[in-house]
RNA sequence: GUCCCCGUCGUCUAGCCCGGCCUAGGACAUCGCCCUUUCACGGCGGUAACACGGGUUCAAAUCCCGUCGGGGACGCCA
């Protein structure tokens, strides 16, 4: 048990890409331990896979942590007391220790080539046996390997393996115990002197004295190999606790086949940072209790609890992350959500880049109108097509109109209200109003019969905002100056009559 | 093949460590009703799970053993 001195958890990314959704979990769980504990989370880059790591992932990588609402407090860009925090900027460090236990006797030259060791594992496996290395080089004399190296052959460096069950604590599943046989003697330096990562990982989080290490339950059955290493060199083991792996909706590991599984696509999607924290804290994780869905930040940091984690794995539910979604939408400042609700009209280049007052006011009202009713931001453009797409002889075909067409009273409903509304110039919700009451009492028709017939008329669905809400952003869009023309009243009117009578030849 | 991990509603989970309060709770999704002069939102209610088989015990989702199923590891990859 680590208990002595503050907490230290570390995030320790490869950057070979975007920074994936199981990833971020680990780091969202990391942050929050360490957050609650008041202790310290560091950053650390793997960049020693030099043939796919790349700075502009890296970059990448901070912006999209920045973005989630995670920081901290020692990094590659902020620095810190056990810098570098770039494992390739740290090669040195590795040799050093790997020179101690070689000194000490735990671990030992191997002369064995590539070839020789993957003869051997395929014909371990073929007889049923355990594919681990034989320990041959294990018996060559110190001074003769030493002579040898010297001679110029090449030698990796590996571990001498203790001839006991390595077992260790995790604080997800418990104790766990490994048969030492299983393992066998570990390369741990390369013959052309890079480390191996279950090496270099040791040392690193020993350098930067991780308390404990959070991480994804892959690395599992590295721990013991890890833990030899720590015993080896007389280091304070950490505490481990192994988070389950995220599936997709077919059960299988989630990967770029299942879609989105990146957080810049959340972001691109128009999920609020909140709305994922939030979510992918639940995956794995509940209070006691089990009855509690919504955490904001703040509320995550008190409640989270390590030993809480489940330690079965989780299948993603993008439903349920739309529902919080929805959830945060409603529930964030307006101002905010206005502003992100316009860029994503921009994007789809309904709104241009600049915007005077009175664009801005509007817009405003079309985001506020249509924002509590999607999942996710990026639906809003296509929602906004009530406003900037009318096309009114694709809405008299179409099939989800039929009904609303087949109503008996249709073609009465729709006659009396062209007749009135394309007299009115500039509608209000008031004279709008007044033309309804008036063909209501005309045709005889209320509820679906009178309003069904008008809303297609007007915006092409019969389903969609209230009226008096409506109304006001349709008259004043059409006398804005917007890349995308907004039809008057007037003008859908007369362009769906013209297609009605087009309809009736 | 061997070793390790995992197994409660369709999904995320509470309960399991410290057996009885579990007639197994909550949430998403789904279905129904209400609200609404539309659709949604919202409110209310319903359907729905302890993988299987043996033990232990007065009593097992909870403890033990086994089976089955899923995942991971066994590299001079990370």
């Amino acid at each position: 048990m680590v208990e002595t001195g503050k907490i230290r958890v570390r995030f320790a990314p490869s950057p070979t890409g975007q920074l994936h959704i199981g990833n971020v979990r680990t780091a969202l769980f990391n942050w929050l331990f360490a957050r609650q504990k008041r202790g310290t989370f560091v950053l650390r880059i793997e960049d020693t896979d030099v043939e796919r790591s790349e700075v502009r992932y890296e970059t990448q990588l901070l912006a999209d942590m920045k973005w989630l609402g995670l920081d901290w407090d020692e990094g590659p860009d902020v620095g810190g007391p056990y810098s570098p925090y770039r494992q390739s900027e740290k090669m040195d460090g590795y040799r050093a220790y790997a020179a101690r236990l070689i000194r000490e006797g735990k671990a030992y030259y191997c002369f064995c080539t590539s070839e020789e060791l993957e003869r051997e594992r395929e014909q371990a496996l073929a007889e049923q046996r355990q594919p681990i290395y034989s320990g041959k080089c294990r018996k060559i004399d110190p001074a003769e390997a030493e002579r040898r190296r010297a001679a110029g052959e090449p030698a990796a460096i590996r571990l001498k393996i203790p001839e006991h069950p390595i077992q260790f604590h995790d604080i997800v599943r418990g104790d766990v115990e490994f048969p030492h046989e299983v393992i066998g003697d570990q390369i741990i330096v390369r013959s052309g002197g890079m480390p191996i990562y279950n090496y270099a990982v040791v040392i690193d989080d020993a350098d930067m004295e991780i308390t404990h290490v959070i991480r994804g339950d892959d690395h599992i059955s590295n721990t013991p190999k890890q833990v030899a290493v720590y015993e080896a060199l007389g280091l304070q083991v950490p505490e481990f606790a192994h988070l389950s792996t995220i599936l997709g909706p077919d059960r299988e590991r989630l990967s770029k086949r299942h879609g989105a599984t990146s957080v810049a696509n959340y972001r691109e999607m128009g999920i609020l940072p909140e709305a994922l924290m939030n979510y992918l804290a639940l995956l794995g994780w509940a209070p006691s209790g089990g009855d509690r869905e919504i955490f904001p930040q703040a509320e995550l940091i008190k409640e989270f609890d390590l030993a809480r984690v489940t330690p079965s794995p989780a299948v993603f539910d993008t439903e349920k992350l739309y529902w919080l979604n929805r959830h945060y939408i409603k529930q964030s400042a307006r101002q905010r959500i206005h502003r992100m609700g316009a860029e994503f009209l921009e994007r789809a280049g309904l709104l241009s880049a600049e915007m005077d007052e009175q664009v801005t006011t509007w817009a405003a009202g079309v985001v506020e109108l249509l924002a509590p009713y999607v999942d996710r931001l990026d639906q809003l453009p296509d929602r906004a097509g009530i406003f900037f797409r009318f096309d009114a002889a694709e809405a008299i075909l179409s099939p989800e109109n039929a009904e609303v067409f087949a109503s008996p009273a249709v073609t009465k409903v729709i006659e009396a209200f062209a007749w009135r509304a394309s007299a009115e110039a500039g509608w209000t919700v008031e004279s709008f109003n007044a033309i309804m009451n008036q063909i209501k009492m005309e045709t005889g028709t209320k509820g679906k019969d009178l309003f069904h017939p008008v809303r297609v008329v007007l915006i092409g669905s019969h389903s969609g905002p209230a009226f008096d809400k409506l109304i006001p952003l349709i008259e004043t869009g059409s006398r804005l100056a917007l890349p995308v023309h907004v039809k008057s009243g007037r003008e859908r009117v007369t362009e769906f009559m013209e297609a009605w009578k087009r309809r009736a030849n």
